[in-house]
DNA sequence: GTCTATACCGGGATAGAC
DNA sequence: GTCTATCCCGGTATAGAC
């Protein structure tokens, strides 16, 4: 920013910008439609390039669909390091938090679940990647639980990986409705009231 | 069956018979690959017709889909009026039952997760169909925990919609991670925590 | 690195015979 | 009611010029 003529980005900074911007707008476009239902010209179009153009950079129309599961990736964990980073405790009240952020970008929380979906069949393009993405979020969760019941913060009754893909499942389903029918179900309330009784739950 | 000669199948009847074994063969394939990753084509083979034959009963490949959804809503209708049906009571226990019999046919489970997914835009062919559904099933188990509450058997700081929403949220979201990754997550088994601990919040 | 042009495939739907 | 033949669209990917 103080350099006294332009910034200067070289050619692979140029190019690596570029594909950054597909990848946004792949990732909009994906979350309508979902991966499957979305052209590449479409892609393209809104990115300000051609169809040939985009897969330049992108090899396939599978290279791009990683490119932004990855991206995608990139963001949700920098987001929950911010949230429940620093004290490697349970922080139950960042639930509701969660929620309401993914309420402001529905596009994103969208994308996710029209993606796992497509995700189900073993061979399919991301199957992998969400296998691996759960069993780390299963993980992370059930950690924090069992290190909650180290302190005596949470009752001994409680079976930790269990509990974890419960929480998730609860997350997750919630935001489902919510896509489908955002005039009837609150998630930040509905958020809200889960984080409270799964709190009852967890002290006993 | 006790009819003399043969049980005297009218045209109707066959042309009957005939849309239900295509409507199976489609709810099979609708479930891998969902609903745009499905040709009719493939459909029509494992049905023993010719892709022009089978859009001859439905007109198009929506009219199929809608067939599909509908024969699935019918069927699980009459398992939930089986499994809760005679008294109008909560029964719990009725869960985990309830989580084994999708573990026996994953291929209903799957078309179920899959096509709510492609229906979460709201100008897709299922979008309202799906929309109702959910309402209505909410709408059950919310007037199912209001009438709880009334007998005392529920604890009256429970908001009956809000735990209604969040009952099968949890139950869709155990299905998906499920579906993803059988060896890792045991539905029953999580099924039956998640029907135990409801039971402690329920109560109080 | 981006374009134009095009090859090529797969899919849904229609026409019309039987 | 089912078939064959065909149309036509939309989509990915490739070739090759600039």
């Amino acid at each position: 920013m103080n350099q006294r003529t332009q910034p200067p980005l070289s050619r692979k900074q140029r190019a690596e910008q570029r594909k950054a911007e597909i990848v946004a707008v792949a990732t909009e476009l994906f979350a309508r439609g979902g991966y499957r239902g979305t052209a590449l010209a479409d892609v393209a179009a809104r990115a300000g390039i051609t169809q040939p153009g985009l897969l330049h950079h992108f090899g396939s129309k599978e290279g791009l669909l990683l490119a932004v599961i990855e991206q995608r990736d990139a963001d949700s964990e920098a987001y929950a390091m911010e949230v429940l980073g620093q004290d490697a405790g349970l922080r139950l009240p960042s639930i509701p938090d969660f929620a309401r952020r993914n309420r402001g970008k529905p596009g994103l929380a969208k994308l996710f679940t029209v993606l796992v979906a497509e995700s189900l069949e073993p061979d399919s393009p991301g199957h992998e990647h969400f296998v691996e993405r759960y069993r780390a979020l299963r993980a992370i969760v059930a950690a924090m639980i069992a290190s909650a019941q180290k302190d005596g913060r949470v009752r001994a009754g409680i079976d930790p990986k269990l509990k974890a893909a419960e929480i998730l499942a609860t997350l997750d389903g919630l935001q489902t409705q919510w896509l489908l029918d955002p005039d009837e179900v609150d998630i930040a309330r509905s958020a809200e009231a889960y984080a409270q009784i799964l709190e009852r739950d967890l002290r006993g």
